[in-house]
DNA sequence: CCTTCGCGTGGTAGCGCTGTCAATATTGGC
DNA sequence: GCCAATATTGACAGCGCTACCACGCGAAGG
């Protein structure tokens, strides 16, 4: 019948409250609501705490409360150096605080994020942050009956989940073309890997711009499924010469993609950006170290981050944000690449 | 007195077993040792769970078993793209068994990593991965009394807190400039950042081969502690064309810095390889993309975390691998930018 | 002086699951 | 056909913490 686990050694809450003199539900509380004791106990069951080295047991603490402090993130790719931004962001708001992350790689299947926020939610997280604005109407039926704060993050769109941080894929898009158009450029391809949900709406942003002018030409565009990488750029920029060697600027997706059709061109010996002008999009830490240094739409990838974990955790303390939507705006970064034709 | 918290819609595993037909502790088995149920009742209870929709409460698992399925990882950076690739390794290895991943950055900062241990191995993980050899006493001796399986990651050394997996940062360095002295280069720069203890133990393979060719000079070495970039690769390639403007050869201590001193080069009209060869290290995608292509030494980061992951699963489960310490080697890629002089 | 209020504190009873060990079914050996 | 050995199953009592409610007390109000 039942057993002896006790260890002996094992630090409760139970000794900590006996150490202090109070009981142990005073000493809980000193944990979760400290200004809820009077000061003496407090000071009490501080030092109790501090002597005997007390650490909570967060899953005894997360069964009896029926909740957790795991702050709950999905993204698409730990490769991509744009999430690695995000994350660091997220971290750093979440640094010294209770809250833990837990996170987890959609591969940037909606498939699977769907079972991952299944997975996530049946856990009880404090919090969740999803990325995009693309999930299955199941994920969103399943976040909407969640009780918990939901940030999206990345993108910004009419209907929320919860809340929401990012900025317009496709004003950036078009902010970018608009740029290329205004430096007198006027045969602007179009070079996009992995496509996902935020790369077709760039690539919305550059065909409404360009149809606008009346530029718009099916055959600049180029495209591929294989995630971005500085090697694919120079593959697909061989292709969009191939198929109109009459370009004489590109709006890369990524910037991956813009430092391979940099090298491509030097390859070529074609030269940036009198005969070939290009932009890239996210305004990594290397685009203003090449030669020529390349045009790029910044994005705040880390501010989004470290905003999205202060958003949520303001929410699940009772401090709902004002505006559920944040927009983080882009900034054209001018560069050499996208210096006006024959200046 | 007490309270009624049961809310009706939750399934509990004593929900499952009743409509199975079996006692809870038979039920609870099956998530467990389903192989210690006779088929009948194993069938019984996989439906049951399945029609319900059951989920196991993680939390009450974790408390009446007093341990849990979290494997805790700790990394120096989240923006470095070398720990993107190992922590991929990881959540592969991961993805789809019982092992969840705790992941925290320790801001390559050995009392922060202590303190991350302690926050750790307090909540019991079933595992830990831990970056690196050069912990502080301090965690050494938590981490040795530590109950769970450890893994250290990224380097290999004599003596082993656990396991090990990785490769010799000394010997790879030495590698490297081996492979400069054989294609006939002499006057051979270090160019640095960051100077983790990684980074230091290149160096020091890079300064025991130049010492054995006589051909060590200090004025040929230039480091920062700022973080590697592509954009410091620029600087510290400067600084060393000033301090020793007949250098003829860069080791560099990380690919970016390598990328960043193509860049310098091309701005500087220097020809790579012609006038100065370069060798980067870790061999991440851009390196043969670029013009010229870049020689680097390749790890095997990707493979390091999957198989991080995998000895660490092995062992929590009893199967403890046969070799401690695994030792994944490298590769010296020998590509154009350290052709042979005048080739 | 008594009532009302609210603060600070404590008692009790679980949260949902599993370790221990005993009890029962099943099998094989002679 | 009987007994020991093995495979299955179940009862019980917690794991360490917190939600709910009750209660005592001093201050404010009448």
């Amino acid at each position: 019948m039942g057993r002896k686990r006790t260890k002996p050694g094992k630090i409760r809450l139970a000794e900590v409250a006996r150490l202090a003199g109070v009981s142990p539900i005073t000493a809980s509380r000193f944990f979760r609501t400290p200004e809820a004791l009077s000061v003496a106990k407090r000071v009490r069951v501080e030092s109790a705490a501090k002597e005997l080295g007390y650490v909570p047991n967060l899953a005894a603490r997360a069964l009896a409360s029926q909740r957790t402090e795991v702050i709950g993130v999905l993204i698409p790719s730990l490769t991509n150096n744009v999430f690695a931004d995000v994350l660091r962001g997220i971290y750093d708001a979440l640094d010294g605080s209770r809250y833990s992350i837990q996170l987890a790689n959609t591969r940037y299947s909606i498939l699977q994020e769907e079972k991952l926020l299944r997975l996530f939610l049946a856990q009880k997280p404090a919090g969740l942050i999803v990325t995009g604005i693309d999930q299955t109407a199941e994920s969103r039926s399943i976040m909407e009956s969640a009780d918990c704060p939901i940030v999206q993050i990345m993108e910004i769109g009419s209907n929320p989940i919860d809340m929401m941080i990012g900025f317009s894929h496709y004003e950036a898009g078009r902010a970018a073309i608009s740029h290329l158009l205004a430096q007198g450029f006027g045969r602007i391809g179009f070079l996009g890997a992995r496509m996902d949900p935020r790369v077709q709406r760039r690539f919305e942003g550059y065909q409404a711009t360009l149809k606008q002018a009346a530029l718009l030409d099916p055959r600049l565009v180029v495209t591929t499924t294989l995630p971005s990488s500085v090697k694919i750029g120079g593959a697909l920029l061989a292709d969009l010469l191939s198929k109109a060697p009459d370009v004489d600027a590109v709006f890369c997706a990524n910037d991956d993609v813009a430092l391979g059709v940099l090298f491509e061109c030097q390859r070529r010996r074609i030269a940036v950006p009198d005969q070939l002008a290009i932009v890239g999009f996210n305004d990594l830490e290397f685009m203003e170290a090449t030669v020529p240094t390349l045009t790029s739409v910044r994005t705040n990838r880390y501010e989004m981050g470290r905003d999205a974990a202060v958003m949520l955790v303001e929410s699940i303390e009772g401090r709902r944000p004002q505006e559920p939507i944040v927009d983080l705006g882009f900034k054209v970064m001018e560069r050499q690449s996208s210096w006006p034709r024959g200046s």
